[in-house]
RNA sequence: AGGCUAGUGGCACAGCUUGGUUAGCGCGCACGGCUGAUAACCGUGAGGUCCUGGGUUCGAAUCCCAGCUAGCCUACCA
């Protein structure tokens, strides 16, 4: 079969259907895959997207940025590993099923429906947004192995991460420990660091008087009160100390009568500007306005001290007879309810006086270990006090702010009570505030491990540099220990047993070893067995002899992924495909991974196989709106990849999110920037609707092409020689992961070389009718240009190019793949020539100057000239001049180019320079100037180029000129025209001879008849008949021109009259009739098929 | 508050590593041209405090410091 005629506009909706189909009915994604099977192993890891809705433009570009990329290596001949992952245990589908079944906490998940029907609720969720994620993604034609995906909800792969977990024991870096963590409330559980999202939120700010018990200042005998700030007050029952900086200096203040003690540094912040002047006008003795200033002191400083001296001094707790627990930790521990020392004080807020509350926050905490303070936390996991705190009990705590406010104002105790408007930690899924509490939990200690950590970094290869050894390596070297166990439901079960009666526990590390190790029969399936709440049941024998229990918690999501390494090969269950693809040579992911997937994996990876289990890491940006601002809901202008593929297609989408930006900085998506990408779309459309109208008429077969029937001109070498110097660049772009490089040399490529270029170079070729050799080597140029195209395009635009590659080669060579995708990526060194591209450079500049040229003297590019004279001083610029200079005639429509260093026809005309002849000559300037008026520059020119000087006699005197004395302007001969160009200047003949208008009018006369042509809209190869009635004196202009005509026009006859035409076989009717005016001649042209 | 990254005509980007003529390209705008790829194309023009302020240098969009804005990340704002 033949290359097909194609349609004239590009339908990327039919395309892309199509082919997508084409590629599921045949098997394609698996052919490839079996193709490669053989090949050097690329191992990549896909970062489990989480299972929790619709996928976002964000999302969309991290797969197209992995497709691509495999797509590249596969055609590169690598057998390429491309499982894809879903991340489908964890809160955030928990929180989506709580409100499906509009459950309010954890209660009514375990009573009102139970663990069990929950669980299942989540599966089916996480399941079902799987599957309609999946089919998003292959709209988008990413190509992964869809069909076994790695799921973090699979008992095998489960079982992987219990295996880490008994590592992690072996080595000794799991512990439970009582700390003060964070909290949500609603959740009811512990969140990690990764999990806390930041909001703005109001709060109330409050200053307390804390009363100095006894007295500090022995010259007064006010009430002295330490000034304490907090933004909250529920956290004051759990109050045990303040802490100071003993390093700062504190000042006694004495306002209103009393004393507060607080930094000195924060008085006017605080307490407001110590003095006032009160400014008042009055007249003076001399009857003039004067104003008086009158100083009011608002506060007195009475003493200033070091922190140091403040302590050990104690204060009376404010609530002590709300709370009457208070009075027991006082008499119980001697640092209860006094100063302590604190390094975490410091002066940017608040009186640099601290309230301490070991049990609601990290710095308190290690101020209650350190100073043997109880770790008080009455607070229940659902933010609730309990008894232990008296009048508040069962009262959530943030809704106790204003009853503890209230109740310090009644006391007096209530310096300042404001709100402020800040930065709070809320839980990621459920927005909730969170709360700091102390609990026990199961950590792992990261910190012990950190150092392999951060060698492990430096050991990948980060794209960019900075995102490994800046943002994430600060990352790792900040990191604390992390919180792994979680108080819910849907999630990897904790695999830690602990004993009833003894401290042992015992890691569970598969799921043999739990069946061997259980103390009932199991007859659940491996699925039900690893979830809760079956595993909850399990119990197994101590060596103590008690029965041990499960841990009830699950584990943090994050480490579901983290072990996505080996636990998606199922290791340590199967060894051999471990042992194959391990560790990978590739991940790439947003840059919100790196406290994420990064680092997860980073951590899981040193605690099981002591290393990175990545080589190469690419960090992309994310996806913006128009503005810069990030897309979401609450905004509004949130952008879905559905809407634009409707719009413009996957293709132009993937095109434009590789082309946008650099792949590690931000896009902004501006839909005007796609228009801008359909359009360079549209022209490759255009270029192969070109190629295949021609080729098809021709049943054009580049198979039967050889060194005998064809003759490749300049220009066609020139176009092989780009074709391959893109495929070799956009290779080597899409290797080194500089998306943005690829897809911007394509650009260039189809616009300036392929397309305004190239196609407009050959034209006048394809116009020739018969089996002409300069012709077919046009068709095999281009077409081998186009094949080196779409394999260049395809990892990238994977339908369009799949489209052209059926037609353009799956049509007519015997020799083919199955599809484009098979192919691999290939390109001719031989055929890259270097220095005729850098000469076609130089001749495009002096083309495009030449018809600046004729533009400025309004002489039509359709009328040919004599000559042009190309003058420049670099002789690389007249080689290659010389070399193209059929190309520079046909395109300048030229007779004749020159060629030259100067330009000797320019004549100079000299003009005195006023500046240094004007002091010199004073009253002969009027002599000089006249004279040079009417010299010879040119004669003046040459004299000054040889000599330096010119003499001038004038009236009996001898002036000398040098050369700074003389300017010259330049003038053009008539008939002659000019431009610059980088590098030179061209000069355009523009004399009209006889034989120069009769060719202009012949060719002003076809201009016509192609355009009546194709107002008949006739196809291209048919056959016409023409009259031309026209004067005498046009006629004879044209005649001579007659055979060219009748070619261009493709007339079977041509004839020219000056008379009405009345004889008796014509017939208006017959005619397409219009009348023109070229010039000042009228004329009638007639034409019939 | 700290870290990383970015800031270049109305819009989106290049140039910055290695300082050096007149800061480039595309879109948009204005004007003109072309017309067998034509919903395409070509030419000309207007439009720039290269975020701001300092510094280094003969010379800074480029190197250094400080600040502002945006994105991401972090933080014990008690």
């Amino acid at each position: 079969m033949p290359i097909q005629e194609t349609e004239k506009s590009f339908n990327h909706k039919e395309i892309e259907k199509k082919i997508q189909d084409f590629w599921k009915k045949n098997n394609i994604y698996d052919e490839v895959n079996l193709l490669r099977g053989d090949g050097p192993k690329y191992s990549f890891l896909d970062g489990p997207p989480y299972c929790s809705g619709n996928i976002h433009l964000g999302t969309a570009w991290n797969k197209v940025i992995k497709d691509t990329h495999l797509r590249y290596k596969s055609m590169e001949g690598f057998n390429v590993r491309r499982q894809a992952g879903w991340d489908m245990h964890g809160l955030p589908i928990e929180h989506k099923v709580e409100e499906l079944l509009n459950l309010k906490n954890k209660q009514e998940i375990e009573e009102k429906i139970g663990i069990d029907n929950f669980v299942n609720q989540c599966k089916d969720f996480a399941c079902k947004h799987k599957n309609s994620m999946t089919e998003q993604f292959k709209s988008l034609g990413v190509w992964m192995d869809w069909k076994n995906p790695y799921m973090t909800l699979d008992p095998q792969y489960m079982e992987s991460s219990w295996w880490t977990m008994q590592k992690a024991h072996e080595k000794d870096l799991l512990v439970n420990d009582l700390r003060v963590i964070s909290w949500c409330p609603h959740c009811e559980t512990a969140l990690a660091a990764a999990e806390i999202d930041y909001e703005d939120k109001e709060d109330p700010s409050i200053y307390v008087k804390f009363p100095l018990k006894g007295e500090f200042l022995t010259n007064n005998s006010l009430k002295e009160y330490f000034l304490v700030w907090t933004t909250t007050p529920w956290t004051l029952p759990a109050n045990l100390a303040i802490s100071v900086n003993p390093d700062f200096k504190y000042s006694f203040v004495k306002k209103d009568d009393e004393i507060l003690i607080l930094a000195s540094n924060l008085l006017e912040t605080v307490l407001g500007p110590q003095i006032k002047i009160h400014k008042s006008k009055i007249l003076n003795d001399n009857g003039e306005e004067e104003i008086l200033e009158e100083k009011e002191e608002l506060y007195e400083i009475v003493e200033t001290v070091n922190g140091e001296k403040l302590l050990n001094l104690e204060y009376d707790y404010p609530l002590i007879h709300e709370i009457p627990k208070h009075t027991d930790f006082n008499q119980k521990f001697t640092n209860v309810h006094k100063i302590l020392p604190g390094g975490h004080v410091e002066l940017g807020e608040g009186t640099g006086l601290v309230h301490t509350a070991p049990g609601h926050g990290p710095d308190d905490f290690e101020m209650g270990k350190k100073y043997d303070l109880p770790i008080f936390s009455p607070v229940d996991e659902s933010g609730v006090y309990t008894s232990e705190v008296g009048k508040y009990e069962n009262k959530f705590v943030k809704s106790v702010n204003d009853l503890i406010i209230d109740d310090l104002k009644n006391k007096d105790l209530m310096y300042k009570h404001e709100l402020i408007n800040h930065r709070y930690g809320v839980c990621w899924r459920c927005k909730t505030p969170i709360i700091y509490l102390a609990t026990k939990q199961w950590f792992l200690k990261v910190t012990e491990i950190k150092k392999e950590m951060l060698n492990q970094v430096s050991k990948v290869n980060w794209v960019p540099k900075w995102a490994g050894s800046g943002r994430f390596h600060d990352w790792v070297d900040n990191a604390k220990d992390w919180t792994i166990s979680r108080q819910r439901y849907w999630g990897i079960p904790i695999p830690i047993w602990e004993c009833s009666n003894c401290d042992n526990i015992d890691v569970i590390g598969s799921l043999s070893e739990l069946k061997e190790k259980s103390l009932s029969k199991i007859d659940a399936s491996d699925y039900e067995l690893i979830h809760r709440p079956y595993v909850d049941s399990i119990e197994i024998e101590c060596t103590c002899g008690s029965k041990m229990n499960r841990v009830p918690d699950v584990l943090d999501v994050w480490m579901d992924s983290g072990v996505a390494p080996w636990a998606s090969l199922y290791y340590p269950q199967e060894k051999e495909s471990f042992d194959e693809w391990y560790p990978y040579d590739f991940i790439t992911e947003g840059h919100d991974q790196t406290r994420g997937w990064f680092y997860s994996q980073l951590g899981s990876g040193v605690i099981s196989l002591d290393e990175a289990p990545y080589k190469k890491v690419l960090m992309h940006g994310f996806v913006l709106d128009e503005q810069g601002k990030k897309m979401s809901k609450s905004l509004g202008n949130v952008v879905s990849p559905e809407e634009v593929i409707e719009k413009y297609g996957a293709d132009i989408l993937r095109f434009y999110l590789l082309w946008a930006n650099k792949p590690w900085e931000d896009i902004k998506f501006v839909w005007d920037e796609l228009n801008n990408v359909k359009k360079m779309f549209n022209i490759l459309w255009n270029v192969y609707v070109f190629s295949t109208t021609y080729m098809s008429l021709d049943n054009f077969n580049p198979d039967n092409c050889n060194e005998n029937n064809i003759v490749l001109r300049d220009e066609d070498r020139w176009i092989i020689s780009k074709a391959n110097t893109l495929l070799r660049d956009v290779g080597d772009a899409l290797n080194r992961l500089y998306f943005h490089d690829a897809t911007r040399k394509i650009n260039q490529f189809i616009l300036e070389d392929l397309s305004r270029w190239y196609v407009r170079l050959i034209r006048g070729r394809t116009w020739v009718e018969s089996d002409d050799p300069d012709k077919l080597g046009a068709y095999y140029s281009l077409y081998s240009a186009l094949i080196s195209l779409i394999n260049a395009l395809s990892p990238i635009s994977p339908h369009i190019t799949e489209e052209i590659y059926e037609n353009l080669v799956k049509n007519v060579s015997n020799n083919f793949n199955q599809s484009i995708h098979m192919n691999n990526w290939e390109f001719s060194e031989e055929d890259i020539n270097p220095e005729l591209e850098e000469k076609m450079d130089y001749l495009r500049n002096i083309i495009d100057s030449v018809a600046r040229a004729r533009d400025s003297a309004k002489y039509k590019l359709r009328w040919p000239v004599s000559d042009i004279t190309i003058v420049s001083q670099d002789s690389r610029i007249l080689d290659a001049v010389n070399d193209l200079e059929d190309i520079i005639k046909d395109q300048s429509n030229t007779k004749n180019v020159l060629t030259a260093y100067e330009f000797e026809k320019l004549s100079f005309i000299a003009k005195p320079n006023l500046k240094t002849l004007g002091p010199r000559l004073k009253g002969d300037m009027g002599l000089v100037k006249n004279y040079l008026a009417k010299a010879d520059g040119n004669l003046i020119k040459n004299e000054l180029d040889d000599t330096g000087k010119f003499t001038i006699g004038l009236e009996g005197k001898l002036i000398e000129l040098s050369n700074e004395d003389i300017l010259f302007d330049t003038e053009l001969p008539d008939d002659m025209t000019s431009a610059e160009f980088d590098g030179g200047n061209v000069f355009v003949n523009t004399k009209i001879t006889p034989e120069i208008l009769s060719e202009a009018m012949s060719r002003e006369l076809i201009r016509r008849v192609q355009d009546m042509r194709k107002d008949m809209d006739l196809d291209v190869e048919a056959n016409i008949h023409v009259i031309i009635k026209a004067n005498n004196e046009f006629t004879n202009l044209v005649s001579s021109k007659e055979e060219i005509i009748i070619n261009e026009i493709r007339a079977n006859s041509i004839a020219l009259t000056n008379e009405e035409i009345c004889n008796s076989n014509f017939n208006d009717n017959d005619y397409y009739i219009k009348n023109w005016k070229i010039e000042e001649y009228e004329l009638s042209i007639f034409i019939k098929r």
